[in-house]
DNA sequence: TTATATTTTTAGGTAAAACTAACTATTTAT
DNA sequence: ATAAATAGTTAGTTTTACCTAAAAATATAA
């Protein structure tokens, strides 16, 4: 159906759209997926042909209805495969984000929703993201970015961005976890980094960190 | 490392060697593959400039000590991903040939091993095949085409070509798996066709048919 | 042993997916 | 409002992987 180049466009613009409903830019998706925005544009274009997403020049693109839930597909799988191999193959949190990435292009409808059976059908995913169901929905979960936090504010760890195996170990380091209790004892005003109280430990958290945290206020 | 287009390259070219020594065909790749044999061509040459394959134009080709391994290392993964989907998502033996297809070329040394190790360690996958360890050893396991057998003879089956799922179906349909004995009651000459006994039963098999399924005499 | 048939390679194209360099449109700052 | 800075697109290449048609080599048959 759609070459793995593609889903992985469909995929960053899915994430990178968010929550505002403005074009996503070229730029910011080259950033994403480590390619140039000469080779985005193309790709978008190749993309707008195929009415998966909309395309108007210099102002970015947006997922039509299609191509959000081919989207929705693919995070679906990218989650269960990173579920199914933290529960029962025994790997870490930290590693399982690239072999996702290539799991999560494997064809076949009857495979994903085994894989879901087989799994207990779970609604997050071991970094604490959410799992669409096979018509593409999933919970809204209330969180925020720890970054967002002011002083003196509590929250609970909801999730963490798991795109760089190095950030993980570094949480699993600083002993943070899904659930850890965090609360914010001080923001510098120079370069937002933020000392946060976990258990009675004070740890300092780089704004560039607490971007890549999500917390239940 | 390498493509799946190569990958699948080295898998055929493994599959045709079989016993012989002499090249393999550029046309037999071609046929096996479902491409034309002037893009094997070509193929072949960027194989052998990696030192994958022996190519001798116009002689066919013979994959090197590293091609091998390269080789096995795919048909390991394939047959324990076919495993994988009959014994635990439910999936029966004649479905899961196209996707271990895919999943064959996930690239991940520890996926492998921890997938083998979840499973037990199967030696052999739904088909009847053995599945290779990581080194690339596998049992040599005595077994000939039915179709080699003579009038008379009688036998065990021990595997079937899993490269066609209606094949498979057929086979079910017939009453024919693994482990089923069959004795060949007459062997047409006009077109070598088979009829077997197949517990009291007798059955007619065409040569497509039993050429691909293999016996234990 | 020559002629014919078959197989294989070469030559010339296409398309996807990336790149760099150059150009153009939009945004921002003066 | 204009100029400079930034962002985005176009043009021209490259590599992989496929294709068809034509040419060349090998195999077979008279
Ligand atoms: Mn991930
Ligand atoms: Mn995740
Ligand atoms: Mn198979
Ligand atoms: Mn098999």
């Amino acid at each position: 159906m759609f070459s793995q180049s593609e889903e992985n466009y469909l995929k960053a613009i899915f994430h990178l759209q968010g929550e505002t409903d403005d074009g996503v830019s070229t730029s910011s998706i080259s950033t994403h997926l480590n390619t140039k925005a000469a080779s985005v544009t193309e790709a978008v274009k190749r993309l707008a042909e195929k009415k998966l997403v909309d395309y108007q020049k210099y102002y970015g693109v947006q997922l039509t209805e299609t191509g959000k839930e081919h989207a929705l597909a693919v995070v679906r799988k990218h989650r269960l495969w990173e579920s199914f191999l933290v529960d029962r193959l025994n790997f870490n949190w930290d590693e399982v984000h690239e072999v996702a990435e290539q799991l999560e292009h494997i064809k076949s409808i009857k495979l994903v929703e085994e894989l879901d059976k087989f799994l207990g059908r779970p609604a997050y995913d071991p970094h604490g993201d959410p799992i669409p169901d096979a018509k593409g929905n999933m919970p809204e979960i209330p969180r925020k970015k720890l970054s967002q936090l002011q002083k003196g504010d509590r929250g609970t760890c909801k999730g963490f961005n798991d795109a760089s195996s190095s950030f993980l170990k570094y949480l699993a380091k600083q002993q943070i976890g899904l659930g850890t209790a965090v609360e914010v004892v001080n923001i510098e005003k120079f370069d937002e980094s933020m000392t946060v109280r976990i258990a009675d430990e004070e740890v300092q958290l780089s704004k560039t960190a607490t971007d890549n945290i999500y917390v239940d206020p």
